[in-house]
DNA sequence: CGTTATTTTGAAGGACTTCAACTCTGGTGG
DNA sequence: CCACCAGAGTTGAAGTCCTTCAAAATAACG
C-alpha cells in the first residue's frame, strides 16, 4: 500500500520509480474531510486547488437556467479532481461528495512543478484526460443516440467497474449510492423513467435488486443493450517517456 | 504567419519562445491531402500518428450497432487529432474530412519527444484537453437536458465562434458547411426536426439562411435561448511553468 | 441534363415527461 | 419504543416533444 492513491492509479498503468512516487506522495500530504452532500467546488467560483479523491465518492455537475441538472462524471478513490477548473478564472462545473470523503487538496503550482520534473507523469495525466475524455463521448453518444434503458444499463455497468477498481472484493453486486434522481440527471431522464427502466431491466432478469444493492445478473446482455465498453482497458502506452 | 498552425493556436494562449516556436514547426514538416469524405482514421483501427490539422473541417463520431451515428466533436485548422486514439491499441472514434483538408501527420515518439524537451508545451496541450473537455461536457448537458432549438442553436453559435478562430473577417454571417443530418447527428436529433428547428429560430427573427451561408441575426436571444458560454475565453494560464 | 443528395412538408406514432398520489424506508425526538 | 416525518421509491393517466414514415420540392453534381 503506497502513501499515495494517486500513484495506485497510475501505478496500474506503468511501473513507477522512486522518484515519480516521493513526488505524487507530495500531492498527497494534506487531507480534507468532507462531509455527504457538501461542495468540494463550487460552478462560476475561482479554484486555486486540485484535489487527489482519497475516500469516498464525488459527482460533478452544471446546473441550467431552468434549474435542472446534468451531472457530468462520478470520481472514484485515486482519481484527480478539479483539473478542468485551474485551467479557467471560474470552475465550469461543480463538485459534489456523494458520500463522507477525504480528499488532499494542492494548489496550481505544485501541479505545475511536478510536471516539469517528471515528464512521464505529466504524459500519464495526459492519458487520464484522454481516458475520460472517451468516457464522456461515449456518455454523448448514449445521451444522444441510445434508449433510456441502454443509458441506465451503461451507467450500471459503468459504476460497478469502476467501484472494483477501488474493491476488488466486488463481482456481481454492489451498492450503488446514488438515488434514481441522479441516476435521471446523469442519464438525462426523469426520475419516474428511471423507476420505470430500473424495473424493467429486474423484469427482464438483466439486474436484482434489494434495499440499494444491485446484482448484475445477466451482465452480458447488459453490456450488449448498453454498448457498453471499459474504457480503462485497450491502452498502448508504449510510447511513453522514460522516467525521470 | 508562423509555419505551424498549432503554433498559431498556442501562441493565442501564450507567448511562445523561439525554440518552442521551432519545436512545433517540426511537428508539421509532412503534409497529407485529404478529400471531402475520407477518413482521417477509422474507428478500432489502430492509429501510429496524431495530426495536426492546417486546413478544412473534420468531423469525429463513433457508430453505434444499430447504425445510427453520435458525431462527437468538429475540428477546425491549428486543432490536434487524434490523441485519444494513440491512447488505445484501437482507435476509439473515427476522423472524417468535412471539406478537402491538409492535415500535418507525426508520429507518437515525436509527441512524446515533445513532451519532454518542452514541459510548457506538454502542459498548454493539456489546457487546450480540457478545454475540449468542458466543450464536451456542455454538449453532455445539452444533450441531457435542453431542447431541441437550444441545442440547434448552440451548434450554430459554437460553429461561428469556432469559425471566426480562423478567419476573423466571419461576423454574423457564414456558410456552415454542413447537411442537416450531420447537424442532427452531433445534436442528438433526426434530420427532419433539424429542419423545422433552424425553420423555427427563422421564423422567430434568430437566424437567416440563404442557400447554405447562416446569418445570426439576433445573437444574444440565441446565446440565452441555448445556454451557450464560449469555452476559448476566461481562461487562467498563469499558473504554467516557464518556457524551456 | 439526368441523377442523386438534400431540404421541406404533412400525418401518425412512440418514448419520455409531467403531474399527482400513494407507499416505503430510515432517522429523530418525544 | 414507537410515532412521526422527510426523503426516496412506486405507480397511473395524460400530455408533449421528437421520431418515423412517406412524398414532394429543391439543390448539387458529374
Amino acid at each position: 500500500m503506497s502513501g499515495s492513491c494517486f500513484a495506485e492509479i497510475l501505478g496500474e498503468l506503468v511501473e513507477l520509480v522512486p522518484a515519480e512516487k516521493a513526488a505524487l506522495e507530495r500531492l498527497e500530504e494534506r487531507q480534507r474531510h468532507i462531509r455527504r452532500g457538501a461542495m468540494v467546488l463550487r460552478e462560476n467560483e475561482r479554484a486555486d486547488e486540485l484535489f487527489i479523491l482519497r475516500k469516498g465518492l464525488v459527482m460533478s455537475y452544471v446546473l441550467l437556467d431552468d434549474g435542472s441538472r446534468q451531472i457530468l462524471r462520478f470520481y472514484f478513490p485515486g482519481d484527480m479532481l478539479g483539473l478542468s477548473s485551474i485551467v479557467y478564472r471560474e470552475s465550469p462545473e461543480t463538485l459534489c461528495a456523494l458520500s463522507d470523503c477525504v480528499v488532499c487538496p494542492f494548489d496550481r503550482q505544485a501541479f505545475s512543478a511536478l510536471s516539469v520534473a517528471h515528464p512521464r507523469l505529466s504524459a500519464l495525466i495526459l492519458v487520464l484526460c484522454q481516458i475520460e475524455r472517451v468516457a464522456l463521448t461515449d456518455r454523448l453518444a448514449a445521451l444522444g443516440r441510445t434508449s433510456a434503458k441502454a443509458r441506465v444499463a451503461a451507467l450500471l455497468l459503468e459504476m460497478r467497474n469502476r467501484l472494483r477498481g477501488t474493491d476488488k472484493s466486488i463481482e456481481k453486486a454492489f451498492t450503488l449510492g446514488l438515488t434514481q434522481e441522479e441516476i435521471g440527471d446523469a442519464t438525462g431522464l426523469t426520475s419516474v423513467h428511471v423507476n420505470r427502466m430500473l424495473r424493467q431491466l429486474e423484469e427482464e432478469g438483466m439486474i436484482a435488486r434489494e434495499s440499494g444493492r444491485v446484482t448484475l445478473v445477466d451482465e452480458d446482455a447488459m453490456a450488449r443493450a448498453a454498448n457498453y465498453v471499459n474504457r480503462y482497458e485497450g491502452l498502448d502506452l508504449s510510447w511513453l517517456p522514460a522516467p525521470q
